[in-house]
DNA sequence: TCGAACCCTCACATCAGTGTGAAGGCAAGG
DNA sequence: CCTTGCCTTCACACTGATGTGAGGGTTCGA
């Protein structure tokens, strides 16, 4: 598939999947004359950095994560050179995420706590007034 | 307490604390000199701020929440002037933050199963070799 | 064969968040 | 009084993510 269609169907204007592509988050192939061929899969690729990039994570970081979050199902993955030091980075990139979570949470229930208190009349007035 | 103070207590240089100031986020009183003059719980406005900042909420989104953040326990806040449009934003940031959080903790999963699935030898060698 | 609609690279611009330094006022201690 | 260290505003610069346009090649249908 090329750019164009990538870009309709993820909803990414084609300037930032060049830009993913350079920051090493795409590696789409190359047609004869130059084009960029994208495989299926790229479509939910995209939607995932999209998705951690909206989420406060930088390319950097996605760079580093994202070969060991292809599929749920598919482990096909360099299981064997998988040195102490990798996985301690993976370990605190999964802190700091959890971090954020964490955070984001905290302050997601403290406003629906307030909008719950504020506005206390759902659908229907079931009380007398 | 000065800016010094809050920038060594919160770890945030002042440099930013005057940048939050100017973006509506932060709004300490003046001393008779100039100086500002921030209260107690600036120190957790700050902190709040920046989880919030790493998680990817721009000021903009910060300063509309904020006000409806203050603390767990006080609610000391416009109840009655809120209007529909507002709570329907505010709705709109909730559903954000939640987006946000599913994302994360789907990509956290994701990591934690790999690390786990890749190294099953915690610390001690419990199968033969 | 021509034009529309793609694609390419390159490069400058914008925005938010942040770093950094200049130029100067205020306060406290030697 | 003078130094030291805090504070003030102003302003320029950088980075990462993104917008936008110029200049030019490719594909395809009328």
């Amino acid at each position: 598939m090329k750019i164009g269609e990538l870009s309709r169907r993820t909803g990414v204007p084609t300037r930032l999947l060049r830009y993913y592509e350079e920051q090493g988050l795409l590696h789409p192939d190359r047609t004869d004359n130059g084009y960029r061929d994208y495989a299926e899969s790229s479509v939910q690729d995209v939607q995932q950095i999209r998705g951690l990039l909206d989420s406060g994570l930088t390319t950097e970081m996605i760079r580093t994560i994202l070969p060991y979050l292809s599929g749920p199902d598919e482990i096909l993955l360099p299981a064997e050179h998988l040195t102490p030091r990798t996985a301690a980075l993976l370990q605190g990139h999964i802190d700091r995420i959890q971090a954020r979570i964490d955070c984001l949470a905290r302050n997601r229930d403290r406003l629906s706590a307030y909008l719950a208190a504020v506005r206390p009349e759902p659908d229907a007035e079931m009380v007398d007034r």
